[in-house]
RNA sequence: GGGCCUAUAGCUCAGUUGGUUAGAGCGCGCGCCUGAUAAGCGCGAGGUCAGUGGUUCAACUCCACUUAGGCCCA
């Protein structure tokens, strides 16, 4: 306890001990054992993969799910935190795919899906060290060791669960969905990877005229970049509000969009037969351009329908739709009833429905086709067209959009319980709730949750093709007794060759995997191996208490989450969630590791350390939702202005502690101002208990700052003198055990957030009997006595006082160090009269005046005037505000002074009615006398008589000299308590002032003689315009 | 293209149910203070509250549109 503090401290050095420390007593542990038997608060941790290094995003997520578990556990709560690590999944299978330089799904199987999946599972945990390093390096502390893995098989067992649930409740169905795929490699990409690929390519672009089945001549324009989706296209879609014309063309009519008229028809405007809206056209029928699916009519096929996708700014307004190759036909397509056909196999070629093309790949055939609808007169136009267009990241083919078969959540089924669900969930940021969140269950559309790759969590679904039996399989019990074999791993490569026997005949496997965010919304549940293990644990465990992550799992996993969570149970399965926003690098841009623009998050937590890191997150607006502009400045900002004043303090309560030998004790001080600093540490605390258990972090953290400034700048500062007594008076022990008091309360509030200097502090302030960590002690609670906002108010009225002081000062250059005669503080207030009386002692000192005279009567030292109160008039007055705004400007003073006397005054608005007033009405303005240099604020005006006389001089002389010898023993770099001899030389003019107040100078400066002398070889220091020597000799330590 | 968020001093951000001198910190300049401090205090300069229009006696605040940035979805 009170071990000697070093004030030249390193935070990052300091923070590797508190490590080493924790490891040792293995405080994590503690932590949870202590609150073992206590009511539990639930969190879950999202999952990371691990193929990537951990970067700030992670960083910040994981400091905000460190703070709030940490403030429970001192709450009381048990916490159990445990880590996730998310497995499967497309990113794992690229990195893989690059390593071994697989380009495409037939060589993957052709190196063999056993093989590749071994390998996926050798790679996927490959940095987990260094996540561990990062967060144990951020002050985190979560379990790593019981931690669950995605891949895991009881993991994958619990989502076999999850998906026979929504199987047996009827929400899943299989369906098509357009995909971008790359014709190459034989594989759907996600639109993610379609977006990496985007480049800029000439295409075909013709204009393509149908012919209408009941109007002889009249054709429909299409306008088309794909020609091959031609012997696919089922339908035409139109917008319902847009213009459309038959124009004259030749022979024929021709139908297009008004608005493109003057495009195709550049010199001369053909003639218009007729205008009729979009919606007109509905379900007309037309003539198929080619044969191949004329059968199709009788399923809906060859009508026109409508979209609001359509647009007027290129093309004919009229959209040729394969609903097969495009996801707006698919969806306009599925709203009328318009069936779908995808007539090419896994390379993209024809397939024998589209005869004439049979075998061949279907951008080869572009220019034949355009060809034969030339030669049929059925191409009106041909051009090309420049547009940026998806290409496959690997090979870099264009990419495909055409239906895949795919598995499907029903969304619109549970729509209702998602929306319930989120109900209950509180957001913070609240807006995200019924805004970004809310209105993204509101147009959720079915879920796409089967992946065509290999690793990953296997559909468990078993198919006969031709009768269409189909087993889902709930558990790997379940697969064991349907085919008597034994399954240690439910991998794709080890349950593809096994056949159910059906009721029909033999299942085989359907050879999808599942999304990983299928995988990661399960998380509830499989964490825990549930339903199979831990049955009851989960009626105590959902839903989370609290989660957080960033904003980007807003569409990932907090809908997975409520998705489950809703079709499940019909319950939200978080309570609380705290969504942070972006971190950008300091240019305002996304951090690019190519681009080099932020700095190591190592680099920054060695510098400046984890505390330091945290806090400037958690008192930055990106603790709720919005986007940070990081630099490493701000960094060093937050430990300046926090961190070290905070260390200062407690090194300055360490120093004179071991001075004095002091031992805490546990006396609660009637001095002003310790009883101030502890009302402001309970004002702290309520504000920050409020504020955590709302999760509303960036308020919390940004109070500590105003607190350790009120500390240090204000109850440190003013209480110094009582620490440098030299008998251990009773006020002494009080500030020593108010000082105590404070530190130790700050550094436990202050705990969750800064983990590391708290626990430093906290260690050598404690007594033996405390907790030997302050993240096993419990949270401060409000001490309702000590909470005093009279005094509060008290003090920041004195706090004006001296700050306008100081300014009168200041503006008549006359340093602080001279004392004057008297301060006159004037209110017309009479609780602030009182305010100021009652701490005038603080006044009188800081401002370093002998009297301080507090006077009632303004207009002794300001001129007044009056200034309407809109706030209370506006609501009242209306249109007539203006009118007596500009009356109250002109009332005399003695009109004034009557109202503030409690008269009612009356006032005559032109025209219109006449106004009673009141002093409620009007606003005081104060300017200052010509005569009387005055400083104003609020209620509280100060002046200063500036007349100094002889002693006046002399005293303040006096403390000039005592400055100076201070600065030489700080130069000398002495103890605070060595003594010292004193050797000057001095003028004749200014010895008196070292003479009459020589015991003030040697008190002040621990000197124990202090001799003039005619000759001192010491430094020449300028004293009031008079030159003096001062030679300073430490005598011995205290 | 759609949804949501953001835009206030050179920088980072506050700004109550709309109410009349728009605040703080950092940085800059001047002054002051200093047996804890890498500090602190006072003052000063620095603002078209992104832009346009509207509602209102009154708009940083409410509404519409526009511009720029961010996230997500197309």
């Amino acid at each position: 306890m009170f071990e000697k503090v070093d004030t030249n401290v390193n935070f990052p050095k300091e923070e590797e001990k508190v490590l080493a420390f924790w490891d040792e007593i293995r405080a994590f542990e503690k932590s949870l054992e202590i609150r073992k038997n206590n009511d539990e608060y639930v969190f879950y941790d999202g999952p990371p993969f691990a193929t990537g290094l951990p970067h700030y995003g992670h960083l910040l997520a994981g400091t905000i799910k460190d703070v709030i578990p940490r403030y429970q556990t001192m709450n009381g709560k048990y916490v159990d935190r445990v880590f996730g690590w998310d497995c499967h999944g497309l990113p794992v299978e690229y990195e893989l795919s690059q390593e071994l330089g697989l380009n495409s799904k037939s060589e993957i199987e052709e190196y063999g899906i056993a093989e590749y999946n071994e390998a996926c599972r050798g790679i996927v945990l490959r940095y987990t060290a260094e996540w561990r390093q990062f967060v144990k390096r951020i002050g985190r502390w979560v379990d790593f060791e019981n931690g669950y893995r995605t891949m895991d098989r009881d993991y994958m067992e619990s989502i076999w669960w999850v998906f026979k649930q929504l199987w047996d409740k009827g929400l899943i169905y299989e369906g098509h969905k357009i995909l971008p795929y790359c014709p190459q490699d034989a594989t759907p990409l996600s639109n993610f990877e379609a977006n990496q690929g985007y480049e800029s390519v000439q295409d075909p672009a013709i204009t393509v005229a149908f012919k209408l089945k009941d109007e002889p001549d009249a054709y429909l324009l299409a306008w088309t970049t794909t020609p091959w989706t031609l012997p696919s296209n089922l339908a035409l879609t139109v917008h319902e509000d847009v213009d459309y014309v038959y124009v004259k063309d030749g022979d024929v009519t021709y139908v297009l969009a008004e608005a493109r008229v003057d495009t195709y028809y550049p010199s001369s405007r053909p003639e218009i037969v007729k205008t009729i809206k979009g919606k007109d056209l509905l379900d007309m029928q037309y003539e198929p351009l080619f044969p191949y699916f004329e059968d199709l009519r009788a399923q809906g096929a060859f009508r026109i329908i409508t979209a609001e996708f359509v647009t007027t700014e290129e093309g004919t307004g009229i959209v040729h739709t394969a609903p097969g190759f495009g996801e707006d036909d698919a969806e306009a397509g599925r709203v009328y009833g318009v069936p779908s056909v995808c007539p090419i196999d896994a390379e993209c070629r024809f397939t024998s429905e589209v005869r004439d093309y049979e075998g061949r790949f279907v951008k080869d055939c572009d220019s034949d086709i355009v060809n034969r609808l030339k030669e049929e007169g059925k191409l009106v136009h041909r051009s090309t067209h420049h547009h940026s267009y998806p290409h496959c990241w690997r090979c870099e083919s264009p990419l495909i959009y055409r239906a895949i078969s795919t598995w499907f959540v029903n969304i619109e089924k549970i729509k209702d319980q998602m929306l319930r669900a989120n109900a209950q969930i509180h957001w913070v940021p609240e807006h995200i709730k019924a805004g970004r969140f809310g209105n993204w269950l509101e147009n959720a559309r079915d879920w796409a949750i089967s992946r065509n790759r290999y690793w990953g969590c296997p559909l468990p679904l078993w198919r006969n093709e031709e009768t269409g039996e189909t087993v889902c399989v709930g558990s790997i019990g379940d697969l064991e007794e349907r085919t008597g074999g034994k399954f240690d791993d439910i991998h794709k490569h080890f349950i593809d060759p096994v056949i159910i026997e059906g009721e029909t005949g033999p299942l085989t496997r359907v050879p999808e995997v599942l999304d990983c965010w299928f995988e990661s919304g399960s998380m509830p549940y499989a964490q825990r191996h549930y339903p199979f293990e831990n049955k009851d644990w989960l009626d105590a465990h959902f839903p989370a208490d609290f989660i957080a992550e960033g904003l980007d799992q807003t569409r990932g996993w907090f809908y997975t989450l409520v998705v489950l969570g809703a079709a499940l149970f019909d319950r939200p399965p978080f309570e609380n969630v705290v969504v942070n926003g972006m971190i950008l690098a300091e240019d305002g841009r996304k951090m690019s590791k190519r681009l080099k623009n932020y700095p190591d998050p190592m680099h920054v937590m060695d510098t400046y350390g984890a505390d330091a890191l945290r806090l400037n997150m958690l008192s930055s607006p990106v603790v709720r939702g919005e986007d940070l502009a990081f630099s490493e400045q701000g960094v060093q900002k937050t430990m300046r202005s926090v961190l070290l004043p905070l260390w200062n303090a407690y090194s300055f309560l360490v120093t004179y502690a071991r001075v004095d030998n002091w031992q805490p004790t546990s006396e609660r001080s009637d001095h002003p101002l310790d009883r101030w600093i502890r009302a402001r540490l309970n004002h702290l605390v309520r504000d920050i208990r409020q504020g955590l258990d709302r999760c509303h972090l960036q308020t919390a953290a940004t109070r500590f700052a105003t607190f350790i400034d009120d500390m240090t700048n204000w109850y440190i500062r003013r209480s110094r003198r009582r620490f440098w007594k030299s008998d251990n008076d009773s006020d002494k022990l009080s500030a020593y055990a108010t000082l105590y008091h404070v530190l130790l309360t700050l550094v436990k509030a202050l705990a969750p957030f800064a983990p590391f200097i708290t626990e430093t502090i906290y260690r050598n302030l404690r007594a033996s009997d405390m907790p030997e960590s302050v993240h096993l002690c419990d949270y401060p609670d409000v001490i309702e006595a000590d909470l005093d906002e009279k005094l509060e108010q008290q003090m920041a009225h004195t706090r004006t006082a001296v700050g306008l002081g100081r300014f009168l000062r200041s503006q008549a250059n006359v340093r602080t160090r001279h004392p004057l005669r008297t301060a006159i503080l004037v209110s017309m207030q009479e609780d602030v009269r009182e305010d100021l009386r009652v701490l005038q002692d603080i006044i009188a000192d800081e401002l370093n005046v002998k009297d301080v005279d507090i006077r009632a009567n303004e207009e002794e030292v300001v001129t007044l005037s009056a200034k309407a109160n809109f706030r209370v008039l506006g609501p009242r007055l209306g249109k007539n505000m203006k009118a007596a705004a500009e009356k109250i400007a002109g009332l005399s003073s003695e009109e004034i002074r009557s109202l503030r006397q409690g008269h009612t005054h009356i006032l005559d608005l032109d025209g219109a009615e006449c106004l009673e007033i009141t002093v409620d009405d009007i606003l005081i303005q104060r300017e200052e006398k010509e005569d009387m240099p005055v400083a104003n604020e609020g209620d509280i005006t100060v002046a200063l008589d500036l007349y100094r006389d002889e002693d006046l001089v002399r005293e303040g002389l006096a403390r000039e000299i005592v400055h100076v010898i201070q600065n030489i023993r700080r130069d000398k770099e002495l103890d605070v308590s060595d003594r010292i001899a004193v050797t000057y030389s001095v003028p004749d003019e200014v010895a008196p002032a070292f003479d009459q107040f020589r015991d003030y100078i040697m008190g002040e400066t621990l000197c124990t003689t202090l001799v003039r002398a005619d000759e001192v070889e010491g430094d020449a220091v300028d004293l009031e315009g008079q030159v003096v020597r001062f030679l300073v000799e430490k005598t011995s330590a205290s």
